[in-house]
DNA sequence: GACGCTTGGTTAAAGTTTGAAACAAACCTA
DNA sequence: TAGGTTTGTTTCAAACTTTAACCAAGCGTC
């Protein structure tokens, strides 16, 4: 089978989009390693921490939420959990489980550094593109989301598992 | 100063493209990993050699042009001269410098793998988006370039040098 | 209710990245 | 041309990521 390789103009896109992408991180990470002591990663471990409810998730639904993989959430909680930010809880139903919460000190930090930090991403994305230019990238961005998560896992060779996670069964109400 | 946040269209289209982004440098390291046996990283920093006249560049241009540190390169060459795919060469013209050389075996290497390579990205990225999405992706990703590669060194403090760094001196001709 | 499979989470070792400091060659200037 | 500065690169330690086990708790079933 012959290459379909990239046109011209696939191939300046693309070199654009991996510039971008990298320069962005770099600088986030800049930023936020300065104003909060910690990586983009950590900064939206936390965050994601922040919006959920009670301002905990289980471990793998926290990794999920982050696109990371469990063992590197290990690591990264371990160190959070180290500098007062976040707690680990055991979850009563499933004693295989623990919680990640995330403490009264996490949540200001949160809070102290969001503005810096959406400050560094307007002045780095969206001071720069137009509403419409906005929208295409959430379109774009969805579009390459959707394919990926798609494959998932590459060949479950035999029958096709329409297999769904479960929802997460004890992160429910108060 | 009362922070400008994000509007909600913002943040969607935010949350989708560090989505992306993350799930994209995940899917592409895998593939090169399992069929060229190095990460996106490693693999970029030969395919820049490949289209360097010579096939050489000197380290600090190589790490421009890769967007990544010195130290990084520094590291990545290392390795990458162990494999027998990059070799180090002296530069005739300023003594301090050392060029990186793509060896024949590298330029191999990257023969065989170019074709998996693109049709990942091409499965993950471009056999979704139309031609005008394309085009977007393009100028969004520009921008974002432009606003990164402007403000380089952050503070100055006094005046604004409007220095330019010189063309890189020993990458000419035969 | 013991066997086996799956899931939730951690660990250990090897590999990579970072950031600061060290070095050496080149440059500038009085 | 001696002294100080800049530039190109490497080195080192600490932080982070990956990969492949590992353990223990749930689940299914015969």
């Amino acid at each position: 089978m012959t290459t379909r390789w990239l046109t011209g103009k696939e191939q300046r896109a693309w070199r654009a989009y991996i510039a971008a992408t990298h320069l962005l991180e770099d600088a986030i990470d800049r930023q936020l390693q300065q104003d909060a002591g910690m990586p983009h990663l950590y900064y939206s471990i936390l965050a994601n921490l922040s919006e959920a409810p009670e301002r905990r998730l289980r471990m793998t639904d926290l990794a999920e939420k982050s696109k990371i993989t469990r063992s590197r959430l290990t690591y990264a909680v371990t160190r959070l959990e180290k500098d007062g930010l976040i707690r680990r809880e055991d979850c009563q139903w499933d004693k295989r489980s623990s919680f990640a919460a995330l403490t009264d000190e996490g949540m200001a930090v949160l809070e102290r550094t969001a503005p810096g930090h959406v400050e560094t991403v307007r002045a780095a994305v969206f001071d720069h593109l137009s509403e419409e230019q906005v929208e295409r990238l959430e379109e774009i961005s969805s579009a390459i989301v959707r394919a990926l998560e798609g494959e998932e896992t590459p060949r479950p060779t035999s029958d096709e598992v329409p297999w769904r996670r479960r929802s997460s069964p004890c992160s429910g109400s108060s």
